[in-house]
DNA sequence: CGTCTTCGGAGAATGTTATTCTCCATCGGG
DNA sequence: CCCGATGGAGAATAACATTCTCCGAAGACG
């Protein structure tokens, strides 16, 4: 039609605003509903991971939970992976959110990351006892087939680190040779990991676990022994 | 049967030690089939890993390719995770040796360590036109499912950086914070899992991917800036 | 040498999921 | 009141891993 090929051209403003304003509001209800759908699909699965304790789930379980059908779910969702960004998106976000207001309040740059280094390590750790669990694992999974929607759903954290670690730069703290960005990601990209891996008790030896304050010690000094700065 | 319970017994030493040779013997010939067989299996794996550039096969393209049969398969291996966990242990176990061999070349301890660390970060980048690849990836698969396997197959790698980490505690150059073996850990992991997220081209900006100059600043220091020791 | 047992080959059958398809009721607009 | 679109219910399909069944060959033993 004469409207996709105006939309091919990618002016919008070429559209007459009477056409979009129609279209707005027969969209508007569609949206609407279909966000609330989407929504309710979301929390189906929220609820029957943390009935389960466990992140494995069949989109069937979803759909009944929800009420829904087989095919709303498709409809809303490319397929399951969709869901699992989603979840995992939701997840992150929340959580950088937290870590950003609670690193905010520390006055010592340094002292803000290390609280967010903190938080990010015990809400990465697959225990499902946590009321917000991060869902570390989904990213795993998805980090191979999705690569760049993982590395899109990880940009709130990202961005929460980047500016702790700018911070850090600003009053002379991070390491000459390191771009802030660049250490946040690696720094969360590690902490997260990290946390993901303690999930294997080891059985040889003891307390296999890590701590939180090893590796905090381990992002901020490395291995390497150094006099203070 | 008598036998049974004697071997249930635990004390094979109560055995004759003719029905043991007997059993030997008839049980030799078995043994070197199997292995030869289970070879081959693996073989097959490798093969089609490498043609495809990618980690995920079926098991009817492995068992078609070592001309041999589904049942045949599943009498060697528990399943498909056996397979996967064989190559993940044969070629983590390779690099292992590898990078012992390379860094014992070295006669200062945090220079061995350094050199460790570019060879595990450069031999577990995702890259297929690595000849050795780490197959990195399986580990994230199996991690969730298998965690204590996963584990005792990074033992041998984990080993040459407890090594490599002792001997630079030895000379005084390791944070008094941190134990060795469990500083190892931490290096061994997140250099590995730094690789594996390099695979995510970014869009958003440039040069993403990690270098190995990054990851060694970032993990012999970490990123807080700190005076020469 | 003939039979018997066991081992393993071939590949059909099964089970589990994700994903798609088909049919049909409903609902809002003309 | 009819019509076309929307979306519900759930059957059909597809892709695998895993198991099962049948059957022939290779020794073991009389």
């Amino acid at each position: 039609m004469a409207q996709d090929q105006e939309l091919a051209l990618s002016t919008l403003s070429d559209e007459p605003a009477w056409k979009q304003r129609a279209v707005e509001r027969s969209t508007k209800a569609a949206r609407l509903r279909a966000e609330r759908k989407v929504q309710q699909f979301l929390e189906a699965a929220q609820e029957i991971i943390l009935e389960k304790g466990s992140t494995d789930f069949t989109v069937q379980e979803v759909v009944d939970r929800s009420h829904q059908s087989l095919r709303s779910f498709y409809q809303h969702f490319g397929g399951k992976h969709e869901l699992l960004l989603a979840l995992f998106e939701n997840a992150l976000r929340r959580s950088a959110d937290e870590i950003r207001a609670a690193a905010a309040a520390e006055v010592d740059p340094l002292a803000g990351l290390e609280v967010g280094i903190r938080m990010l390590f015990e809400s990465s750790l697959p225990d499902p006892s946590t009321r917000h669990p991060l869902f570390t694992d989904f990213a795993t999974q998805l980090l191979m087939t999705y690569p760049a929607e993982v590395r899109s759903a990880h940009e709130p954290m990202l961005s929460v680190f980047a500016e702790l670690m700018t911070r850090v730069d600003a009053v002379g703290q991070l390491r000459t040779s390191l771009r802030p960005r660049r250490a946040a990601a690696m720094v969360m990209q590690s902490v997260m990991f990290l946390a993901q891996s303690t999930a294997v008790a080891g059985e040889s030896e003891g307390a296999h676990p890590l701590t939180t304050d090893e590796v905090w010690d381990f992002c901020s000094g490395g291995f390497a022994r150094h006099a203070e700065g």
